[in-house]
RNA sequence: GCCGGAGUGGCGGAACUGGCAGACGCGCCGGACUCAAAAUCCGGUGGGCCAAAAGCCUGUGAGGGUUCGAGUCCCUCCUCCGGCACCA
């Protein structure tokens, strides 16, 4: 409005571009042109090497599925507003960007499409690149990398041969989750409710030979490492993690064999309760115990042992833990508690794990839910080795439970009467003693299967000869590269083993005829040291330049989703400790690589959906929803659950449509003001809308001020400045520390957005003299003494909101920047200087209790001494109403903050 | 079942280490501008008592406790979300 007006008055020429665009923000072509201008400028261009004030800040890089969905406009507004703002402070800041190109839709696009994977990967690369472009995220694209390349997978190769070396690379036979959809193997990760993560289809055990890579050799520095950052990572993802690795204290125990079988003559028990050893009344073996069948052999009842083995198996495909119920097969064979020298009998049992502890059981059906059970039902006795402490007395004939809680040794021979946990202790070290066990620790983590039967991912660079068995590939003859023509025409199966040269090699070591490993790895193993390789991605001598990575590492702040806060972000631990001891990595990289997490939450939108003839919910797109009603059958619309944005749900905001409408600071505004970044972030269009018009906003009232701007002096007037623009000048300052603290770490970036709200509040209520507008008309006059005081402080006050905003919206700021004849970007000019004296505030509120409760404000001086303030409260006509008749027994007094008087 | 986290206006969310609950935004109500609308601007907005204001009462899932003072600390319970789930 004010534009038009003043356009009218100053006929302004055709030539003054600047000021036709005074009249509305139009965020459009003013973004292009922002981008543009930053990357002729070359403006995030990150240095080869660093000094000391260096900030690796990264964002977890993208599957390149084609799409740019709102879930990553977050992910990488958050990540953009800390580079944004430690470049301003000074920082050398690392922020990159690239690709995690290999995995399974690549070549689903093959199969389904007849497309060559590699071109479906880069063109989809190119397409999230343009869609990444337009949001003006601050990355140094000169080092972008894309994982799918020999260039970049070769140095997984020369690692695997390494590690293949060093024994932290192995193949077994092992029970692995099968997809027949997929036809492959997939991660624990991968299988959710046993069904696969990508199409739903069932997942069943298969017993393969597998590559692994052995993490549990590194269980405990990992486990040090999780101690270590608690404070720097989400409380939440350690929680995960400690689980994940689950280290266990207990005592391992041998029980012998009556007939040796399998070639031992003793039985290998792990348990966290020895104090039960008097209590045991059989022996548990896991279904793929080794012994399993051999003492069935030696105990005579093999076939039943095989059948029940064979059933078992089949149970196992599918099944989940609550729906099994326990059931199990007496082997014939026996073993001797050796505690009490009794006879033990040995059964194999549904529930018992193979790869936990040693995959036999010491079975204590007192004392145990599981083994309770299991006696019941196979009718094996029950003896009860720990009384409650209550005194409680419990019969085995009656007991409905196991009694699993602290309490007495009994019936335990010469440890009887002690504390149970002092039994643990006592017993194992007896065991100890006479050479039948002793302490021990045990792990939940698993070595990480890392073979996949696929063929867009890194070849495992090993060669199978008759002769010499498992051979690596020479390292002058890495890397194995994917050959250019697989054929996908056939459903199932990979076409690498199905490539008609691929797999014919000759043995490295014999020359005889040899067959090459057509798996690949598990594409966790890229993202396992992507944030490496950024340090110099050109890098043609190793996978890592020492000194750019020792100038770098370690990553000072990672962003990313929680789903992968044990997945990807204990693989990459552990790759970056294995990289290190491997001498891949200078010495002075710490251990762990990131530094700081945090874990943002999902965008989530409200669904609608109308029932269909079954009474199952068609989802609808909102703009196929008009009046409540579905545009597509007419039927009445239900307004669902509010859910994670996907395509499924058609609960989408699409992103090109979206920024052409709005521009992309409003939408990068949006996701980091509707929420706390690590909360899950509703879309609303009415906040969108807020965003908008916030932006707008600043957009008219820095157009404005922009000639007073320009004309104002560049320094404060000496002296006193009048109360009103004191005041102003206090809340910028104000603004600024509340600014800063609040993305330095803690990184509440909607309150961040917020305080600069208020700031530009008060901007507007200080009024543009010359405008002189009489809805405003509660600015007053210019106050008396020193005219360039006004605006000066002003000047300070528009300079510093753009500075603040610019992390969140950095094309409009750069370009009110100009327009207000500063010159450069926001970025360069760097973050606004901090004035603890201006901050101050020179009148303290002081709030004045009665009991509590609040009765009275003065508004005090900060020097202000307890006598003072106490005499002016009981002095407030409100308080003295409520101290009348009353004694004061005791007056609280908090400086600057409150008074209370407590009363009698 | 075990282990975490969270419950604050009509809504998203603020409240640093116990000190004015509800910042900021949305929505809603009233007003200005306009022929009108949109946009914009100004004001109001937890609930209740009171004609209104002043003022008072009440209020952070429920109940108890500690404290001069509790959204914040402690105990019990309820609800929701997440993780693990035969880990011996």
């Amino acid at each position: 409005m004010l534009g038009s007006a003043r356009r009218a008055a100053g006929g302004r020429g055709a030539g003054a571009e600047a000021g036709a665009m005074a009249d509305k923000y139009v965020p459009g072509e003013l973004e292009a042109k922002w981008q543009r201008t930053w990357a002729e400028r070359g403006l995030f261009r990150a240095a080869d090497l660093p000094g000391a004030d260096k900030f690796y800040l990264l964002e977890m890089f993208p599957y390149p599925s084609g799409r740019l969905h709102m879930g990553h406009v977050r992910n990488y507004a958050i990540g953009d507003v800390a580079a944004r703002f430690h470049r301003m402070r000074g920082k050398a800041v690392l922020h990159p960007m690239g690709w995690d190109a290999f995995g399974l839709p690549a070549e689903q696009a093959a199969m389904e499409r007849q497309l060559d994977p590699k071109q479906w990967t880069f063109d989809n690369i190119d397409e999230m690149r343009r869609q990444l472009k337009l949001l003006g995220l601050t990355y140094d694209w000169d080092r972008e990398l894309a994982t799918c390349v020999p260039e970049y997978y070769r140095w997984e190769q020369l690692v695997f041969v390494r590690m293949l070396e060093r024994g932290l690379a192995y193949r077994r036979k092992s029970l692995v989750n099968w997809s027949d959809a997929l036809q492959t193997v997939l991660a624990n990760e991968q299988v959710i409710d046993g069904r696969d993560y990508k199409l739903g289809e069932p997942v069943v055990q298969r017993e393969l030979e597998q590559w692994f890579l052995r993490t549990t050799a590194y269980a405990e520095r990992l486990l040090a490492g999780v101690e270590a950052l608690a404070g720097a990572w989400p409380e939440r993802v350690l929680l995960e993690q400690r689980a994940r690795i689950g280290k266990s204290h207990g005592t391992e125990i041998r029980f012998p064999l009556e007939q040796p079988a399998g070639g031992t003559s003793e039985l290998l028990v792990f348990t966290t309760r020895p104090d039960t050893l008097f209590g045991v009344t059989f022996m548990s073996l896991a279904v793929e115990h080794p012994l399993a069948l051999e003492l069935a052999r030696g105990g005579g009842r093999e076939s039943e042992v095989r059948a029940f083995v064979d059933r078992t198996r089949n149970d196992l495909r599918r099944m989940r833990a609550d729906e099994l119920t326990k059931d199990g097969v007496f082997t014939g064979a026996y073993c001797t508690n050796p505690a009490t020298g009794g006879r033990v009998p040995i059964f194999i049992a549904n529930f018992v794990l193979m790869d936990y502890g040693t995959g036999a059981v010491m079975a204590v059906p007192a004392h145990d839910q599981r083994d309770f059970e299991f006696a019941r039902k196979f009718e094996l006795p029950i003896k009860v080795v720990i009384a409650p402490p209550d005194g409680t007395r419990l019969d085995p004939a009656t007991m409905d439970c196991a009694y699993v809680e602290e309490g007495r040794q009994v019936n335990s021979a010469q440890f009887d009467g002690l504390p149970n946990s002092e039994g643990m202790q006592r017993i194992t070290a007896w065991l100890a003693e006479r050479g039948q066990g002793g302490a021990t620790v045990s792990w939940r983590l698993r070595d990480w299967c890392v073979s996949r039967q696929r063929s867009w991912g890194c070849p495992i660079p090993v060669v199978h000869c008759a002769a010499c068995g498992v051979v690596p590939v020479p390292e002058a003859e890495l890397p194995v590269v994917l050959p250019p023509d697989l054929a996908f025409d056939v459903r199932g199966g990979n076409p690498l083993a199905r490539h008609p040269t691929f797999p014919n090699i000759a043995c490295p070591k014999c020359g005889g005829p040899g067959r090459r490993e057509t798996d690949t790895l598990d594409t966790f193993v890229e993202s396992s040291w992507y944030f490496l390789r950024y340090c110099d991605p050109q890098w043609d001598q190793a996978p890592v330049r020492h000194d750019r990575v020792a100038a770098w590492m370690p990553v000072d702040q990672y962003i990313g989703g929680i789903e992968h806060a044990v997945g990807h972000l204990m693989y990459a631990r552990f790759y970056h400790m294995v990289l290190k001891d491997l001498g891949f990595l200078p010495a002075s990289v710490p251990d762990e690589p990131f530094a700081r997490l945090l874990t943002q939450g999902m965008v989530c939108k409200e669904t609608y959906f109308t029932p269909d003839e079954n009474g199952n919910p068609v989802w609808h797109y909102p703009e196929e929803v008009e009046d409540g009603k579905s545009k597509v059958n007419g039927a009445p619309v239900t307004v669902g659950r509010i859910e994670k944005m996907s395509k499924s749900k058609r609960n989408v905001v699409g992103l090109e449509a979206f920024v052409e409408r709005y521009g992309a600071d409003t939408a990068r505004l949006f996701t980091l003001f509707a929420a706390p970044p690590e909360k899950d972030l509703e879309w609303r269009d009415e906040g969108v809308e807020g965003c908008w018009r916030f932006l707008a906003r600043v957009w008219r009232i820095t157009n404005e001020a922009a000639e007073a701007v320009r004309a104002a002096p560049a320094t404060l007037p000496p002296g006193e400045l009048p109360p009103r623009w004191q005041a102003l000048r206090r809340l910028v300052h104000q603004t600024i520390r509340r600014v800063t603290r609040d993305i330095d770490g803690r990184f509440h970036l909607n309150t961040a957005v917020s305080a600069i709200m208020e700031l530009t509040n008060a901007l507007a209520d200080a009024g543009v003299p010359e405008a002189a507008d009489p809805a405003r008309s509660d600015c007053g006059p210019e106050p008396a003494g020193d005219p360039t005081a006004g605006p000066a402080v002003r000047r300070e006050a528009v300079l510093t909101l753009l500075r603040l905003l610019s992390p969140f919206a950095p094309h409009l700021c750069d370009e009110l920047w100009q327009r207000i004849g500063q010159t450069g970007t926001v970025l360069e000019a760097g973050w606004p200087a901090f004035d603890e004296a201006a901050a101050a505030e020179e009148v303290l509120t002081v709030v004045v209790q009665v009991l509590g409760k609040l009765r009275g404000q003065l508004r005090v001086p900060p020097d202000a001494t307890r006598e003072q303030v106490v005499e002016r409260a009981q002095a407030e006509p409100n308080v003295a109403r409520f101290l009348e008749g009353k004694k004061i027994v005791k007056t609280v007094f908090v400086p600057g903050k409150l008074v209370n008087f407590v009363v009698k």
